[in-house]
DNA sequence: ACCTGAACACCGTTCAAGT
DNA sequence: ACCTGAACACCGTTCAAGT
């Protein structure tokens, strides 16, 4: 039929990219297609391939514009001059983020790059920015000083983090569930800290 | 054709669950496929349905022979006079474990229930069992003796456990990687133990 | 009783042909 | 330049028909 242009090109992948959120968020990665991505928005499916190389690279763009809104809402996150508090206040903050569009969220460990290859350097750019930021919090807890710490408690803490509120999520562990998700964060973040300066193996 | 006969109701059974299980660790989740399995066990993809009612029904059928396998696992992990030490023995075997297969492992996080629906009952046992195993390992650590800290103490060491693990094979978080887990892991372990009774907010 | 093969309603991706 | 529709090689699941 020939072109349409109805839309812009840049209408046209932010109608794509929104159609597909709305799929996942609704039914989960398993739900989204480009054939029904295509019924949606009014194209073939062949004007998907116009747009993206094909639904890996449109997942990876839906992945990274997720992380931009993780770190704009920690970067919310208002300053506490107790920086266990401060690191309590991030987690909760990620907690909440994660548990508005649960599904969404979880296309980020649903979703795996085919065969040992790597995730795109965008990316992984994206999730060192949200890594420095729990980083730059962590620094006034480890006396003396010391990066290499500082590096390993912050991943410690992010994949801690993830590891409960992903279990809540996917509601596969008796007694973690979104309800008392907060519970446990927050015990796993006081106590951890606590730990920090207390550690007979340190 | 008619009947073949060639295996037993019970010799097809562990044959397409150990196909299926081939398939998985080889390729991930996304490479199973009924017809996929077929192929390789010389039946038709129909026969599949006469041993399980469908795809979920086969998939959580691996998915708890892996939990048995994992229980079994930890119950061989030789005691220790010092709970802390023990639990961290513990940890170093789960890590172990998950790393052996790791898309094996995986399976459990991806594949996620239709819908609202919970995990059947025999899936959640054997999750409740493996939790009674750190659930009572962590005991001699809760002074005074609290069930109800006891079991939030497990739930969050597993959860964390499993954050690390799990982000450390899907490979999108840096320096969170197969090589390094085990100083994570070792790092969460010992660190919130340590701050187990030295929390300010206990 | 057990198994097959065709059938149905789906996929992702490509690309010649149309405007 | 942009889009379609057909084509190709796949899916999960069902079920009449065969032995």
């Amino acid at each position: 039929m020939g072109r349409r242009s109805s839309h812009t090109p840049e209408e046209l992948r932010e109608l794509i990219l929104n159609v597909s959120t709305e799929l996942i968020e609704h039914d989960g990665l398993a739900a989204l297609s480009a054939r029904q991505i295509a019924r949606r928005i009014g194209y073939s499916a062949g004007t998907l391939y116009n747009v993206f190389t094909d639904l890996d690279d449109l997942i990876l763009t839906i992945e990274q514009r997720l992380l931009d809104r993780l770190a704009l809402r920690l970067s919310q996150v208002p300053p506490s001059a107790d920086p266990v508090q401060h690191l309590s206040n991030l987690a909760m903050a990620y907690l909440a983020f994660t548990q508005e569009k649960p599904r969404l969220w979880n296309l980020l460990f649903e979703h795996h790059m085919p065969k040992g290859q790597a995730a795109p350097p965008a990316f992984q750019a994206r999730m060192e920015t949200l890594l420095n930021l729990v980083e730059h919090a962590v620094q006034p807890l480890i006396v003396p000083p010391d990066a290499a710490r500082a590096q390993r408690t912050a991943r410690v803490l992010w994949a801690s983090v993830h590891g409960i509120t992903s279990l809540a999520t996917a509601d596969k562990l008796s007694n973690v569930t979104p309800e008392n998700a907060a519970l446990l964060v927050e015990d796993l973040v006081r106590t951890y800290l606590a730990g920090l300066n207390h550690d007979s193996s340190r």
